[in-house]
DNA sequence: AAGTGGTCTAGACCACGGC
DNA sequence: CCGTGGTCTAGACCACTTC
């Protein structure tokens, strides 16, 4: 709850300098929700009680309601109240390797194949919004499952931008991760074009399959969340061990 | 704009049985849209205009342009303005294969494979949400760039809530159409999944290419706006004839 | 009937953007 | 500086759900 002034007086706009006081209701019933206090279909206090627990207007506390069912946290029913919205399914969500294993439970195992600096993929460089002949950072990991390898992924970054990326353990660590934590770039979205292909004999070695056999090939585009081209990245993966599920809508 | 009462008084609520206020100045604005009268980029009045020409509140004009801007019709500049958002791209949508192609320009050609109601699809029919013995409608076909076969489509439905279905002429027009004009179905999203295989000697011959050429393969279930599972979908689509664009977010 | 969310008023101050 | 959107007040009536 928002701390009052010492004499409180009648007040037009009280919450100077502070978090705004919706925002601080709605991180007030979204740490009851974290915490399991509020499970889904449970009701959340009602408008007027929140404007009355809070001391704030009316338009206050539904302001801070009305967002929060916006961003499908609760849902609110006309005469009845606002509920905890049942836990959403996350659809076509953006997740490194190690991220959709981990949401598996379990464990990403790669092996790095080579990590270094190009300077001849132009295609790639013009897709980054680089100039044609810019340095680029490439890594090229084989992902394993258990001890089977499954995937192919080669990622392609401007060198110049994140310097340090290439010296990183990333055998051990996500390419999202390091990117989020040690270069502060907010992923937002990728567009991703999605066919099918077929083995070569290097793809077939490094895979152990049989050359010609199908892969399921993703090449994605990844975008922060300042709108900006960030990484570059071909999948390939292998038939029958990689599903991709996605969601569209009409 | 909305009419006024023959003696305007001052009203706390004056909008008896009309279209709320807010949406009246969002159709307004959405007509100004439509029309070309505002492009992208350009402003749409304040709050404080909007007021003042509609008669109503800044709470009221400002909740017309917030849930516009939440649906991404307007974008809002703190200090700056309200602007026509940029055309949207779509991103993720559902389409026929028929709306894909005009989509690009071009006409959509199918091949009725096989047409007809089966019974033993027990899990088709448990996706669909159906008892495993249901009678199942069942259409193949055959999609054709120019002379040139390109995938493979099949789809299935719940007989009985769709009876005439098996007598449209499918060769020539679109599923997802006849079933939202003919049956008054709303689709709203399908969740797919996508992988490769690679093709057996019936998809090669329908295909015309080789036995064990890599294939990609998306399987959808399409619901209805109720989230009723109304449509399963198989498509087998030839290598480099075919690439799914997506859009993942993080 | 009581309580809920939905719409709305007539103002206020603040923070930001561009001139 | 002025105009913009962002936050906020202290109420009001209406439409709906639940009892």
């Amino acid at each position: 709850m928002r701390p009052l002034p010492e004499f409180a007086v009648k007040r037009t706009m009280p919450n100077r300098s502070e978090e705004p006081a919706y925002k601080q209701i709605q991180n007030a019933i979204r740490r009851r929700i974290d915490a399991g206090q509020l499970k889904p279909g449970n009701p959340v206090p009602s408008e007027r009680e929140l404007a009355r627990l809070h001391k704030v207007s009316l338009m206050t506390a539904r302001h801070a309601l009305s967002e929060m069912a916006r961003d499908g946290v609760v849902e609110r029913r006309h005469g009845a109240g606002t509920f905890v919205a049942p836990p959403r399914v996350q659809f076509n969500k953006l997740l490194g390797y190690s991220e959709q294993m981990a949401s598996l439970g379990l464990t990403a195992h790669s092996r790095v194949i080579s990590c270094g600096v190009v300077t001849r993929e132009h295609e790639i460089a013009a897709r980054l919004g680089l100039a044609p002949t810019s340095r680029l950072g490439k890594l090229e990991r084989v992902r394993l499952a258990g001890d089977e390898p499954v995937a192919l992924e080669t990622c392609y970054w401007a060198a110049d931008e994140f310097p340090k990326l290439v010296d990183a353990p990333l055998d051990h660590v996500s390419l999202f991760g390091v990117l989020e934590r040690e270069f502060g770039v907010e992923l937002a979205y990728s567009d991703e074009e999605i066919d099918a292909t077929d083995a070569d004999q290097r793809l077939a070695d490094l895979l152990e399959i049989q050359r010609g056999s199908s892969l399921l090939r993703i090449r994605q585009l990844i975008f922060s969340t300042k709108g900006r081209a960030t990484v570059y990245a071909v999948g390939f993966y292998r038939s029958g061990r990689h599903t991709l599920r996605v969601r569209r809508f009409r």
